[in-house]
DNA sequence: CGCGGCTTTGATGTTCATCAAGTAAAGTGG
DNA sequence: CCACTTTACTTGATGAACATCAAAGCCGCG
């Protein structure tokens, strides 16, 4: 069960700058109403498949993933977000249920801004709905650049992509702690998990990298590269 | 190269009411400040790829597509959009350069409004702005669901999926003629051209469909609903 | 200590892209 | 309007890429 936090006001919050700044005092005290933060630990769940929405939420600190559920299949992961990154902007204004769940895959801390309070504050303040505007359309065209590059390439080209990706986008480091386990990463990227395996051991055969358990270190960029172009 | 044709006010459109109906005539009249409207031809381009994103673009009669290039290997088309169809509003708040290129699949009338226009009506009118979020929201949300519904599918289920879309969503009616080449299905579903044609044959000797030239009509959607599921 | 979940490797068969080759249809220029 | 070229469509054969099955080691947890 999900722990409730004491709220701190929005406008004291550290996030403020990323997406509240155009908003006055006033407008933030209109959202503070209902609003709640919850610390979710790994594997915990959010939300679930076809909950109605009714906050828009914000991830504050750690690791989610967005799943798709499919009759009795597999699952899969749409996405997954870090702070900073608007994830939670997806399908709130069209939809009126979760078409995905969301779970903690490191331990979180997430934030409920009630969706029609949130609503009001746009209609009162276009200078903001723009603003808000410029997330989804930033988050939905990440979220389809990603499946594409994932999907038109083949296993090898997949496993480099997200390689570089953690690297160069997410850690900024050649050497970093792989948040995923095997089997997310199969999820994430619609292969087998036997195969991401075989491929992460092949690359290590040919030493383009090094693996212990989820440590990952990048040892040849140039040819993971070259396999993003190429696989 | 795109005639232009003479521009009617936005405020007489008949497509007003779908997206502009709160607007005030002097609101629309601004709206109209450089708008252009151009038909094309069936296969004429309407934007390239890394060209700058000057309008929003709507489409007002026939079918376009978006496509994805990628180091001279194959298009992907990553949606098609009828009139209704917001699909204008990808990307065009979060980029300055166009993701994708545009191309008329059949002849097509085009709107283009001038965007920092639009920006402004949108930071002055809080409820067009979240008009316009409810677009872009529902736009991206189904390109993703649609993508997802492809990928993780298998060549027979993805047209089948295909088939049982253009049937029940776009033509309500079990016969109807096909808008894409074999190429185009290809490239919309990822596979191989040939495949295409090989599946749709087996489709036709197992009487699930019939098929003449680009007209199909489906015989057994029950059939075609069941590899949707298990394909 | 034993159970279930995660990881790893090998072997096997299926699914699919690709190559090749031929036919039909649709533009193109004289 | 006809010969010519190109583009779309179609079928079969082949091999590569990949999922799946099977079996075993590992680790955390009750």
């Amino acid at each position: 069960m999900p722990e409730i936090l004491n709220t701190s006001a929005c406008n004291k919050c550290a996030f403020r700058s990323l997406l509240f700044e155009n908003l006055t005092d006033d407008e933030l005290i209109d959202l503070n109403v209902n609003k709640v933060e919850k610390k979710y630990y790994k594997k915990e769940i959010v939300v679930e498949q076809g909950e109605p929405i009714k906050e828009f939420l914000y991830l504050k600190e750690g690791l989610i993933k967005l799943v798709k559920k499919d009759g009795m299949k597999k699952e899969h992961i749409i996405s997954i977000a870090r702070p900073l990154n608007f994830i939670g902007f997806l399908s709130v204004f069209s939809n009126d249920k979760y078409q995905y769940s969301i779970s903690a895959i490191e331990d979180s801390v997430m934030c409920f801004i009630d969706l029609e309070v949130l609503k009001n504050t746009i209609r009162n303040n276009g200078v903001f709905a723009l603003e808000v505007l410029e997330k989804i359309s930033k988050i939905s065209d990440d979220i389809i650049q990603f499946r594409m590059m994932i999907d038109r390439r083949q296993l090898r080209g997949r496993i480099a992509y997200i390689l570089v990706m953690f690297a160069k986008q997410v850690y900024f480091n050649s050497k970093f702690h792989l948040p995923l386990s095997r089997k997310e990463i199969a999820e994430l990227i619609d292969m087998s998990t036997e195969n991401v395996i075989r491929i992460l051991s092949e690359f290590r055969r040919d030493e383009i990298i090094r693996i212990d358990g989820s440590q990952i270190e990048i040892l040849n960029i140039g040819q993971l590269e070259r396999l993003c172009r190429f696989g």
